[in-house]
Formats: structure tokens, sequence, C-alpha cells
RNA sequence: GGCGGCGUAGCCAAGUGGUAAGGCAGCGCUCUGCAAAAGCGCUAUUCAUCGGUUCAAAUCCGGUCGCCGCCUCCA
């Protein structure tokens, strides 16, 4: 497989550094406020690319960060006057229920910048005992010009960087502008921890490297994240990381472009922001939701849109169907040798898409090419074909991540009856009841199916 | 000022040299008590635009128009 390595501005073969097995890192939330979905956006990419490299068999250890200490949590704790921790928790919690509705696969690890204070503090000392970062007035700051090779990752001339905007409060003492802080001497009213160069706060940088190279060693293969995060973030982790550790850091970059919502940027001004949860109470579905997100090139900006989404729904509603007809197959016999070969052959198509730059939209039209093969056919299949059909959608579904178990609960016993008082209706030609009986379940979400073979239901 | 991206049918969206995937919506028909689902058929001589290269261009090169991102906290 081959993707965008942004280090390189080039498709790059992927090579693991260990065979068979991919050290992952995603930059998680600062966890100061409710997710949008923009940042879902980011999240399912990186869930897809996880999934995807499971699919091609490779053991992934996913370790995604948690920034529980920064500016914005600590204003929001002291706005609310209420401790640092009681406001993270909130939101740490809210994040973790947003991926379970979205269907993400957890991460091995979600290490909090709070709990890995030790390990930025000695990572800082590292670099100030090789002279790479230096201490003023009681903060610590990285020293770029001992990094030749900064600004690579974004590909920006480390002279030409723009200067003024970034000087601010905090960083008023550095020896030179475009130097980023590694820790922030102690504030009046902030949490501090005590540290050889002065008692403060990690700076946000740090973080990301003590805590990958915990997990996953001084070099692994993926880092991942927002578009946004190019610069300074991930050029900055760059440099700590390989100044410390004197070792390349990361092999592939691989970031997702932003998405914006009713062409354009998403802001709480403008009316046009979305977190999970205002979608979710407008009735859409988690599912309608992570199709949309990911359906697209990660490389694109992505316009999001209602309208949009419901299109999202409609088109899952066909695969829906699709595994829907297949559950009913009745038939008897032998499985169909040539429709195996059609699912093999499709699946094929399907993971050449993804393995080309994750070409999510080029995979699903392999889908769906396979799926209009088989729906002529559906009555001639034996209970054997589908289940090779069933087999497939889900080998599918383990990469996309869109269809949910069916599930069956301890009301369709009601439910059935409610049909087989319909069936009588129907019988005797009462269509009015029947219809009224028909209107009732789906406004409980319940669907009904007249076949040839009798009636069938699905949640809608 | 520097760096970069985008413009394909009503909407979404693949395709980066070999003659326009797929999804949604729409229309007609089949099936059905009616629906739903499914099926069949129809729906871009054309890829913002102008010019060039080529036997061949949505794809390469150049110009023009329009839209957008980053360089500063941000997925």
């Amino acid at each position: 497989m081959r993707f965008y390595n942004t280090l390189t501005r080039r498709l790059e073969e992927f090579r693991p550094i260990a065979e068979g097995r991919v050290g992952l890192y995603t930059c998680g939330p600062t966890v100061y406020d409710f997710p949008h979905i923009g940042n879902y956006r980011s999240y399912l990419f990186e869930d897809l690319v996880k999934r995807f490299l499971a699919f091609l068999g490779l053991r992934v250890t996913h370790v995604m960060n948690i920034t529980d200490i920064d500016d914005k949590t600590i204003r929001k704790a002291s706005e609310l006057q209420v401790p640092l921790a009681e406001v993270t928790r909130k939101y740490i919690d809210a994040f973790h229920a947003d991926l379970r509705a979205l269907n993400a696969l957890p991460a091995d690890h979600y290490p909090r910048a709070t709990e890995h204070i030790a390990e930025m503090q000695a990572l800082i000392a590292r670099l100030l005992e090789q002279g790479f970062a230096y201490e003023k007035d009681g903060s610590v700051y990285f020293r770029i010009e001992r990094f030749p090779e900064y600004g690579r990752l974004a590909n920006l001339d480390k002279g030409s960087l723009k200067i003024g905007a970034a000087v601010d409060a905090d960083e008023y003492e550095k020896e030179a502008v475009q130097d980023f802080v590694l820790w922030k001497g102690k504030k009046p009213g902030e949490p501090s921890w005590p540290a050889p160069f002065g008692e403060g706060r990690p700076g946000w940088h740090i973080e990301c490297s003590a805590m990958s190279m915990k997990y996953l060693g001084p070099h692994f293969d993926i880092h991942m994240g927002g578009v946004d995060n190019i610069f300074p973030h991930h050029e900055n982790e760059i440099a700590q990381s390989q100044c410390a550790n004197g070792v390349t850091f990361v092999n592939y970059w691989l970031h997702c472009q932003h998405l914006i919502v009713d062409g354009q940027k998403m802001s709480k001004s403008l009316g046009n922001f979305y977190t999970l949860g205002d979608l979710l109470s407008k009735g859409y579905a988690p599912m309608a939701v992570r199709y949309l997100l990911i359906s697209s090139h990660y490389r694109k900006l992505l316009n999001f849109t209602l309208e949009g989404l419901e299109m999202a729904g409609q088109a899952l509603a066909r695969v829906k169907n699709f595994a829907f007809s297949l559950r009913n197959v009745e038939g008897e016999g032998d499985a169909d040798p040539e429709l195996a070969a059609a699912l093999d052959k499709a699946l094929a198509a399907f993971r050449d898409q993804l393995a080309d730059d994750f070409n999510v939209s080029g995979a699903l039209g392999a889908m769906f090419d396979l799926i209009a093969e088989v729906n002529p056919r559906l009555s001639a299949l034996t209970r054997a074909d589908a289940a090779a059909a069933l087999a497939w959608l889900e080998r599918i579904n383990s990469v996309l991540g869109v269809l949910e178990p069916d599930e069956r609960t301890a009301l369709d016993a009601e439910i059935e009856a409610r049909i087989a008082l319909r069936e009588k209706a129907r019988r005797e030609k009462d269509y009015a009841r029947a219809d009224e009986i028909r209107a009732e379940l789906r406004r409980q979400g319940i669907a009904l199916i007249d076949t040839p073979s009798g009636v069938k239901w699905k949640r809608e």
C-alpha cells in the first residue's frame, strides 16, 4: 500500500519498521469543550487507517494523547470556578462516548498529559543538557537554530517565518521569536509542578514527544493529525524528539484535511457549528455521520451539509438493504462458485482502492458494483451463497465500520404479534386496518416488507 | 510577502495520457391490495476557461477567471 507522506510530499510505499507491526500515534483532543464534527473527520479517518492496516493483517499499536493541561483547559476551569480535573473529566467522557457512537475502535493507550509530567521533564532536561534548549525567566525554550531541519515538514523556511503575531504574553524573553516553549514558568492561580528548572507546567508540543516515545519508542511508523497540526505542533515534535534521541522520529506523516460547513469555515458565530450531539438530536444516525465523514478523500476539503448527511444516510440504507435481503435468502443448495469469484474480485478491488492513498470513494464504488451485480440474482441465491456474501460484507465493514450488528431484542415478540394482526387484516381485505398497523410500527422505527415468502421486518 | 490546494451531471464524488466509476435525487416501467425493497431502462459527446504538446488530454505544459487553506491557538 502507498499513501501521501507530508514529510516528503510524495506518495510512498508503506514499509513498517518491524515486520507485521505498526506503531501509530494520533494527536487527540484538548479536553476543554465538546469536539465538533470537524474533529471527528480527523479521528474517523485515523480510525479508518487503523482498520485498514488491520485488514491487511498488520498488528497496530495505537496511541492517542489527551491534552488535559493547557491554556484553554485552565481558562475553562477558571471561568467555571471548578477544579481542572473536573472540567477535563467531563469532556474526556464525552469524547469517548462520541467515539463509541461513531464506532471508532478504541486506541491501545490514551495517555494524559497530566499523568506524564515526569517523562516530559526528563525530556526537557535532556534537551537542556545538550544545549537544544535554554532557560529564561523560569521558562524553558527550544532553540530552533540548533535544528537545521526545522521547517522541513511544513515546507517553511525558518528565516521567512512571519514574525510578530507569534509573540504573546507568555513568551517574552526568547532568544529568537520562532523559539517555542517547552516549559512554562508558574503563574499565579495556575496548576504547576515542581521541576529542576523551576516550578511550572509543560508546553503543548513536548507532551506528544514524551508520550509517543514512552509508548512507541523513539522511532515509530505513522503519526497522524489534522492539517493544522503540521505547523507548528508536528514540526516542533520532530525538532524535540530528534534532538533528544538522535534518531529519526517518525517515518510517515499523514494529515487529514479540514471540513467546512455550508461552504464556510465552521464557527459558532456563523451558526454552522455542529457537535455530534447536535446532529443526533436532529434525528440523524451516527452511522450516517460516520459514512459521510469518511466517504470523501482525506486530503480534500469536505463541505459538510445536512443535505449531504441525508444522502449519506440513503447510500448507507442501500448497503443495509442488501444485508437485509441476504439474511432473508431461503434457497437450498450448494454455493455458486461464480458468486464466490465475484466476491473475491470485488474484495480485491476494494482493497486496492484503499491501498492507493486511502481512496475510500473508489473502495465504495467497488462495494456498490458488487451489490448491483448480486441484487438482480437475489431470488436465485442459496443460503450458502448468502452466507458467503454476508461474510464478504462483514469483511468490508471491518474497514468501513458503518454497519451495526443486526440486533434482535426482547421487543421482537411484540412486533411479531403486531405483524400477525396485520396479516390477519390483510387476509380479510381490511387494508385500512393493515395500513394503520404498518404506520404504527413505522413510527416505532420498524419497516415492513411484504415478500412472496411472507412479511419481513427491520429497524430503520 | 512566502508555501500549498481546489474547480468533473441537479447534488456528492472517483478517475492524473487511451477515449467519463460509484452514491443520492429525478423520470418511465416490472413486482405489490397499497407501500417498501429490489429489478430494468433513461439521465455529462463532456470534465471552470483559453491556448499548446500528443496518434490520443478531465488527465501533461502555459495563460486567464473563480474559490479556498496554511505561515498565529485550532482536527
